[in-house]
DNA sequence: TTGACGCATTCCCATATGGATATATGATAA
DNA sequence: TTATCATATATCCATATGGGAATGCGTCAA
């Protein structure tokens, strides 16, 4: 088998940056897909091909208005994504505290035993 | 260009799955691949390979024991992650509470116009 | 020294990717 | 109707994937 399809899910959808990007543009409100295309410098079809796999795991969806087809962001795939990642929070907070601490005891350290020079 | 490659960034190592139970195990606290391959139900190589991922994306750290390799879990590269979604956080609450106004007034509706049938 | 163990690496394969280019489709304007 | 605009889709390519199988390699036990 071959890497999993990016439309497998939002933990998929989301690993490639353009596609973020996106979403970061449609947080700001709905957009038609040549607001995209300039905003992103993106060639036009990638960006709908972009869109698409957005659309296939529900991280958007589409309103026709006369030629225009206007996107809009719908965030609650990427709560499966806050919550695994919300476990490791304090995991991340503990390596930094003992970071502090280490470097606490450096600073005592040298603290202690320098002369003063300046 | 192909996809980005997994070891691009944490957002690409985690979006497989068995990478991502392999961080969940390591949560727990540190394991030799042994365990893991064992825990996981998955081939050897693949364990290692898995493995070598998340070390080059910095979200694991090996420690030599004997002949066997202890790894340990680091989340702190997630923390990108966590905070792109959690800016996401709120606009998936809004729409929550939408679909909430909306059964509400559903609801109403149904009650308005029904002579109870039971 | 030999053999078994614990892991990493290598090679093979099928597959789907992101990008580029070209073209199809559907709606509006002329 | 025809031309044009806004998007989507199709094709082609290079690439790296995850899995399977085989093998390399360092460490420990006998």
């Amino acid at each position: 088998m071959a890497r999993a399809a990016t439309t497998t899910d939002a933990f998929n959808a989301v690993a490639e940056l353009r596609r973020r990007q996106i979403l970061d543009l449609l947080a700001a409100g709905e957009r038609p897909v040549n607001d995209l295309v300039g905003l992103l410098d993106l060639a036009q079809p990638l960006v709908s091909k972009h869109l698409r796999v957005l659309r296939e795991v529900g991280l958007v969806q589409v309103r026709e208005v006369g030629r225009q087809r206007v996107y809009a962001l719908d965030s609650r795939p990427l709560r499966p994504i806050h919550d695994w990642v919300r476990a490791f929070e304090q995991s991340w907070n503990e390596r930094f505290d003992r970071l502090d601490v280490v470097l606490a005891e450096l600073i005592e350290m040298a603290d202690g035993d320098v002369s003063s020079d300046e």
